[in-house]
DNA sequence: GACATGGGTGTTACTTTATAACACCCTGTC
DNA sequence: GACAGGGTGTTATAAAGTAACACCCATGTC
């Protein structure tokens, strides 16, 4: 992701779409899920828990306890609007959510940042060689370690 | 991998290949390394560090501390011995020690075993979308849970 | 053999990440 | 207003991973 874009934008089209969507499914986007969600989406590098409850600490002026927000996140996640990213132990905002997909995701070394994409081709040579082994395909996880495009032409 | 192995093969060839592969590179595979190895490669499960952990303690009849137990994964896991899996915080033996290739695995919900495969058409596909975004890869990571083919046929 | 070197190991303490158990409270329903 | 069920708060605890420092032991040098 460029440092460049309108970063407040992101924020607020993902919580214009949660609110669509979970009012679209019945599922009740509480204040405090829809806060974490937001802090979740304060940056595109995936946060951890722990971070996350820093945040919230710290806008509530109280300390809040880490199942607080674990609990939010699981909400998140089941209703596909954020991911949880295995290699980091940290969560980050779907760039699609309503979609089908499982998400993949270029997460870079150096900025942080963690592009979400949804590759057909990956998807389907995942299933290909899944099938080729008599495995039944559930949830793939794609994580890939690199430097992103502006990291490669910026090096710091 | 079929419930109906022999498994002392498995265990045997994953350390005479270690024995092999750590003589000609001039790495040093210790009493404690190789045992660690041996734990790693006890089962197609993937295990955790305080899995192995205890079964180590247990062997030697007192209690080892946990970075005994890390110290030992890191290097095995340097030398491409063993491979990492991120969603499960998991450590299992690699199929093919000495080839170039960074892991791919079909993860079994059911029984828990993990089959690493090193499929050129999920490898290409990876590239080939980061590519396309200007990213450049260092490490994949692919970890597909669902059911395997003896899980399918014989569910309990 | 004495000695310096460096990697490997042991030990203690600690940090980070995640979950269990249980009480309370809010919200909508009858 | 009583009730049921999901959401939240609180406390305690488990699981996973790391830092700092001392010691040991194999190796090579003099
Ligand atoms: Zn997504
Ligand atoms: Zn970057
Ligand atoms: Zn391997
Ligand atoms: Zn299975």
């Amino acid at each position: 992701m460029s440092a460049l874009h309108d970063h407040t934008h992101c924020i607020a089209d993902a919580l214009t779409r949660a609110d669509a969507l979970c009012a679209e499914r019945g599922a009740r986007l509480t204040a405090l899920r829809r806060r974490v969600l937001e802090l979740v989406w304060s940056s595109h590098r995936p946060r951890g828990a722990y971070a996350i409850l820093e945040d919230l600490s710290q806008q509530e002026g109280k300390a809040a306890a880490p199942l607080t927000v674990y609990r939010a996140l699981e909400f998140l996640v089941e209703q596909g609007l954020v991911h949880r990213i295995e290699s980091l132990n940290a969560y980050v905002g779907c760039a699609a959510p309503g979609d089908v997909h499982s998400g993949q995701f270029l997460v870079c070394e150096a900025c942080g940042d963690a592009a979400e994409i949804d590759d057909p081709g990956v998807g389907a040579a995942i299933d290909a060689a899944a099938a080729g082994r008599g495995f039944r395909v559930q949830r793939p996880t794609v994580e890939v370690r690199g430097l992103c495009k502006s990291c490669q032409e910026n090096p710091r």
